[in-house]
DNA sequence: GACGCTAATGACAGCGCTGTCATCTGTCAA
DNA sequence: TTGACAGATGACAGCGCTGTCATTAGCGTC
């Protein structure tokens, strides 16, 4: 067994008998340190800073079958909104002495499905999964997981563990309602990728588009392609084909709406006089733009810290965990592309 | 040593019994199938499936002193840049037997340097840093790092290791030549978060600035606040009160860009006639607002693909890598925003 | 037909840590 | 003083794998 001489480990023992304790102790003062007298705990202390000990989490997976690992699968890397969840367990993760390793899914189920199966093989800490449309199998290994497995960015009656997320179908209630109440009475709907939660947006549209008697299912454009500015130029090109006298769209969320806005600026269509626009998501961009962009505001990056720290919470002691299930709220941004100010 | 009974391990030594070898062959015939002969290596394969064996990372790391982690630095999540990169090394790995690990050090040299100590005492299979900007520290524990170590988005004639990007001043110099050949004589620079990157940047345009007679220190703006469409907006201000006649504008980035092109918008100048905006990195955004913003495209999926695909090979044989240093190039994509027909 | 050589396989120890159980110490009540 | 008991510490084995030998088999050579 080669060591290289730059990186000769420090080992357990080396601190134990620096300390003049046995190894065990050493390992105890570490993990729980209310095992350990006040007085051993200094010395131990006082050797690590000393011998600068760094504990081997080889060894440690090796010897408690449990690694300090979380696992998290997202179904894109793309995708702006993962990156601000991503930024989120990030910041929270620091300094816990956890790690993450992602798996990207690309929005496969069967994909996912598989990741699911080779994060468990290697007993992580914890799982944080994107959304609740898990295969069956899935669901079946994630109930039965031994650690925590927390599910963001949906809310659901019947979650498999820990969640952390928002309803889109709400939000896309909420940006319905706002452009019939501005008095658009022709809404559509511009639809890219229609993953599960992309679904569910259409899914509140239509709801409360019927509910108001606007609805109109010749007005719904959607696309499994990705999202993109482009794309959405191009959806609301096809809806217009389709349905001309459209008067406002809900899109799926902000590259889409962009996207919208600029073709109808190409076509010399009037937002918001002859066209509103809302999105979905609320990037940065879309209150910079002109007119702005309205908006179903996301806590995204909320979404990313509170997995974690949910997750994290659990891993230490899940009893501890009081609100398993969080729900967050979204939020109506009102900007230019859809301020007509009627009253319908 | 409790075991959960749901993920009770098949090790070696099952597969060794079940094919009637011993464990040390299973081993090999997995990691170094040339060394075992074909009758035993189907033997071994046959056993595997059968018992649906996966090997323990632990272990392997503990008896090897190995892992097969791949740190990758980053500078910053938020950045749609690190995701464009992500996404390449993300795509590159899958199926390789590697796994990521992700270190994000905020732009902080020092938790950069401390990221790098702790990473590599976790021994790890290859390193991925961002940048050419490391301290000294962290330049030579990487030099004598026991790992292949890719350094990421920049040129340099002295790298530590294997070294894949492109070259930020020489992208700065050709936007610069651009403005100036569009007719554009009072260029400014508009800069946020001033990373090394960055400062290349100003570096290039300022150099070319002073080469064709344009340069004046009074059209420089930059801050250390992160980058947003809303800080270009405010870095115009701040440029048009300090020098009002500038014409034109070579922005760090295409966000900032974008607040450039929409405070133009809102203060009434005419862009390209009275000002040419240009940006940096051709994000999607760019190329769809009206006018289009001129921007240097940069290969970063390519870089973060490149960069995994280099290290894969390095990890499995340094010796085979052909060309440890890779520059690629950047693009100048010319659009509306700088459009003045002009030439000097 | 004994010898040397290479290719293929095996035995063994140990990586650094933790789970389990045993031991030791000091304290307090009877 | 004794015993019971909790708290603190230690001994030991073993997690599943791989590095380093040692051993065996197979083959050609003089």
């Amino acid at each position: 067994m080669k060591k290289n001489a730059t990186y000769k480990r420090v080992t357990l023992s080396d601190v134990a008998s620096e300390a003049g304790v046995s190894a065990i102790t050493v390992s105890r003062s570490i993990r729980s340190p209310g095992m350990v007298s006040a007085k051993v705990r200094e010395k131990v202390q006082a050797a690590i800073d000393k011998l600068g000990y760094v504990p081997d989490q080889a060894a440690s997976a090796l010897a408690s079958a449990r690694t300090n690992v979380v696992g998290l699968l997202v179904p894109s890397l793309t995708n702006s909104v993962f990156s601000d969840v991503l930024r989120g367990v990030y910041d929270v993760i620091e300094g816990s002495g956890l790690s993450v390793q992602i798996g990207n899914y690309r929005y496969s189920p069967s994909k996912e499905e598989n990741l699911v199966r080779t994060f468990l093989r290697q007993r992580p800490a914890g799982l944080i999964v994107a959304g609740i449309d898990q295969t069956e199998a899935a669901r079946a290994l994630l109930k039965t997981a031994p650690c925590p497995v927390v599910q963001i960015m949906d809310v659901t009656e019947a979650p498999i563990d820990l969640l952390i997320g928002f309803s889109h179908y709400d939000g896309a209630v909420e940006a319905t309602r706002h452009l019939t109440q501005e008095g658009y009475r022709k809404p559509g709907f511009l639809g890219a990728r229609m993953d599960p939660r992309s679904q569910a947006r259409l899914a509140g549209f239509t709801d409360e588009a019927q509910a108001r008697g606007v609805f109109d299912p010749q007005r719904i454009v959607t696309t499994t392609h990705p999202s993109s500015v482009g794309m959405g130029g191009q959806l609301l090109t096809d809806l217009l084909a389709q349905a001309p006298d459209t008067d406002a769209v809900f899109c799926n969320n902000d590259d889409l709406a962009a996207g919208a806005l600029f073709e109808a600026e190409r076509r010399g269509i009037k937002v918001p006089e002859q066209m509103g626009i809302c999105g979905f998501n609320d990037l940065e961009m879309s209150r910079h733009l002109n007119p702005g962009i309205t908006s179903i505001a996301t806590p995204r990056y909320d979404v990313g810290a509170g997995a974690m720290t949910l997750l994290s919470k659990a891993i230490t002691d899940r009893s501890a965990v009081q609100t398993p299930q969080i729900r967050l709220d979204v939020t109506l941004k009102k900007r230019g592309s859809t301020n007509r100010g009627g009253r319908s």
